[in-house]
DNA sequence: GCACTCATCTGAGCGGCGTCAAGATCAGTC
DNA sequence: GACTGATCTTGACGCCGCTCAGATGAGTGC
């Protein structure tokens, strides 16, 4: 093969072109919302035909489920970094913030994590692996800050609780309905805050 | 016109061809899912040709906008009959454990409720007369057990933070990763009614 | 009873979709 | 240098949302 490998024609060949996929999914997603992403249209941003994929991916699904297992890497880290840079009690309010705004800034993509899972028994290994690990990351965090890791149902009770809630403020935020109560908050992070606090899931805010 | 209106052939005017697409719509989506609900195979079960929705509605979204409304009328008559049913601190109980019972037994159907309303700038008003009226039940039965409607934005906090927390039960509770739990606390009711009461937002059942 | 009007419904058709089968291309191997 | 198998393209199928010209017939005024 000629060494010409960026400029010019593509080679018949790809390449990497699963990677390429989906790093063209992500950027549809970006730039056109959920509705925008066809199997189709993502060929055309990577540059292929529209049957490539095919030999990638068993289907649209199967696509859809490597952008969500990004999805989930992505807010793994996110809330990763966020308790990291707290200690204590603060810890968990600084991983629901993290959650929330991740949703905020990624509205497409954590549609998108949620949607693979519907309708489906069981999600793909990898997908599985990277949410229970974000999950795992909330229930430890309770227990480093002094919940009774014996208490297994109040445990996990405190986890779920914790997750939904998160999880309902994340797919509310979005809507312009609370757009006073956010400005009489003095912010979207503030109104957050107030928010997950008041759910009694996480310390209240310095 | 002959009177055999409901037998042989169906008129070549329907008649309620407006309320007949929203039911076929409904039918559908119990029967096979959200993914399944095409304008063509709604207008197929209703027995017509695939243009005559747009005699009745704009686009398809229109269609499940209509369809998204009869949810949130239903799901507000569920919550109402809930309240109704009970006395005390023990109604938000009652409203919550309503809502994500409808959530579950409606799952196709809840799911276009808040799809309908995605990307949308601003609901139609019926939709969201129909969706602020269940808002507000959830208010005002805070208010009648000893929440101060003075504290504007505390009652409203407590009422976002319940909704978020209820939506979040509402669309977690499919997943098949806390079928332990629930196996553990009895069922999946007390499941609900301990999330809730463990966000905070709903006292302790009795 | 009759003609007219107009909302309603049909049929044909457009481009886009997900998917598949057959064939072209080419990197790596013997 | 020929072979193999993975990768990609072309072309096609049926379904989709949506539009438009034309058929139908209920209601209205005469």
């Amino acid at each position: 093969m000629s060494e010409a490998k960026t400029i010019g024609p593509r080679p018949y060949h790809h390449g990497d072109l699963t990677r390429a996929l989906v790093d063209a999914a992500r950027r549809l997603l970006e730039a056109e919302g959920p509705s925008a992403l066809s199997l189709r249209a993502v060929a055309r941003e990577a540059g292929v035909s529209p049957a490539a994929p095919y030999h990638h991916f068993k289907d649209k699904a199967e696509l859809l489920d490597a952008v969500a297992n990004v999805g989930w890497e992505l807010l793994g880290t996110q809330m990763s970094t966020a308790k990291a840079a707290t200690t204590g009690m603060q810890q968990l309010t600084a991983l629901g913030i993290a959650y929330v705004c991740f949703a905020r800034d990624n509205p497409a993509l954590y549609h998108v994590m949620y949607d693979a899972a519907r309708d489906k028994d069981e999600m793909p290994e990898g997908v599985q692996t990277n949410k229970d690990s974000a999950y795992c990351m909330v229930r430890d965090t309770m227990i480093e800050n002094g919940a009774d890791p014996q208490q297994d149902t109040h445990l996990e009770l405190a986890g779920v609780a914790a997750w939904c809630g998160a999880h309902g403020l994340a797919e509310m935020a979005s809507f312009k309905q609370f757009d006073h109560l956010k400005a009489e908050l003095g912010g979207e992070v503030p109104f957050f805050e107030a928010v997950l606090s008041h759910m009694g899931l996480f310390p209240k805010p310095l």
